[in-house]
DNA sequence: CCCCCTTTGAAGCTG
DNA sequence: CAGCTTCAAAGGGGG
């Protein structure tokens, strides 16, 4: 594991309880990076950040404040810590990576660049001008690089009231629709009409043309529920629009049919899919993906997440805390729609069809072997 | 055609 | 309880 997990708050409420400070540690293969980086990166960080982030958030992101609560908690650690992590990812920033450069020519890659003139220090940081093959040292043979010291903090925030009400305020567009960010849920979703009381029974396809009034909007459009078809997770998966879950909106009548077409299992028949909710992450990947394709000339998916992850990184705490935020909010509002839906309901979904991952902890010490 | 890759985080599972 | 596993999005790559 790479980091740590301070979890407070595991009891009560699952909702907040993930929203905890995360410590990311090191691991002893990722000295180098470490230790040359505690003092080169703060402020290869800075410029970084700004640089990376002037387009949008550069004033703030350069200071740092430091406001969250959450995030204060990790200062007394070390001086340096506004930074909310010390190491990049891939520790591209102080040229340390030892990362082949040749990869792109190897593979044949078209020139690989950022619109926007992210910072191409040297070596250009992740996230604009490294092709995916340079970004990934698995996929050249080295050691995963070194995660994070201590990186991102998750944001405490301090649990909501249950009143659905502040549902209704973070599902409006003003929050989600807010500088482009594609709503995972619509925005048109009469989410302030506060579900039913009795709202307890567990979604059921069958259950789910009934529901009338003011949850049937809701859960029919809802971008967790994901009618069965035929494909690898039997989901609806619109590529075209990249909304996994339009189609849901879409064919809100025949979604049940679609339902039942996945005959993975009699099961499936029974229940569509309800995807986990977002977390806070995959809510800023959303959001981003498209930028950072615009920018970097890249639609491999797996180098737009690294790419995507470093930047994560490099994100304000605030920024950060806006995603957890959101994450939160919108685990609580898939508790209030699904309120006996479980993770575990999900688990074997995709394994089922897909060949179970194979091992990571086995792969990456294979690797790591090649690395060190 | 279908799985892999790649990321972080949440949650479930296991010993 | 710590550590591991699975799934969430996404879409090109590759078998």
């Amino acid at each position: 594991m790479p980091h740590t997990h301070t979890r407070h708050g595991s009891s009560g409420d699952d909702l907040g309880s993930t929203d905890e400070v995360k410590i990311f540690k090191d691991e002893g293969d990722r000295e180098d990076e470490k230790i040359s980086s505690e003092n080169l990166l703060v402020e290869e960080k800075s410029s970084l950040i700004d640089l990376t982030e002037s387009e949008e958030k550069s004033s703030k992101t350069v200071t740092r404040p430091d406001h969250s609560p959450v995030f204060n908690k990790l200062e007394p650690h070390t001086p340096t810590f506004n930074m909310g992590y010390l190491v990049s990812p891939y520790s591209y920033a102080n040229g340390t990576s030892g990362l082949p450069v040749t990869m792109a020519n190897k593979i044949g890659l078209p020139p690989f660049f950022c619109h926007n003139g992210d910072p191409l220090t040297t070596p250009p940081p992740a996230h604009c001008g490294i092709p995916p093959y340079q970004l990934d040292p698995k996929a050249i043979g080295l050691t995963r690089p070194a995660l994070y010291p201590f990186a991102a903090t998750q944001y405490p925030y301090p649990m909501l009231s249950p009143d659905m009400s502040q549902v209704a305020s973070w599902h409006t567009p003003s929050v989600y629709s807010a500088s482009s960010f594609r709503t995972p849920y619509p925005s048109s979703l009469p989410i302030n009409t506060t579900l039913p009381s009795d709202f307890p029974f567990r979604f059921s396809p069958s259950l789910l043309p009934s529901v009338h009034a003011t949850s049937h909007h809701v859960l029919n459009s809802h971008p967790a529920i994901v009618a069965s078809t035929s494909k690898q997770d039997c989901g609806i998966q619109d590529s075209t629009t990249n909304n996994r879950y339009s189609r849901n909106l879409d064919t809100k009548s025949s979604s049940n049919s679609q339902a039942n077409d996945c005959k993975d299992s009699s099961n499936d028949k029974k229940k569509p899919h309800i995807k986990k909710p977002l977390n806070a992450f995959m809510l800023y990947m959303k959001e981003m993906r498209a930028k950072v394709v615009a920018e970097c000339t890249l639609k491999e998916s797996a180098a737009i997440n690294q790419i995507l992850g470093r930047r994560w990184h490099e994100l304000s705490r605030e920024e950060q805390s806006k995603y957890y935020e959101k994450a939160r909010q919108e685990r609580q509002l898939h508790m209030e729609l699904y309120p006996g839906w479980s993770a575990r309901d999900n688990y074997g979904y995709v394994s089922k069809k897909k060949k179970r991952k194979k091992d990571r902890s086995t792969a990456d010490s294979g690797v790591a072997c090649l690395g060190a």
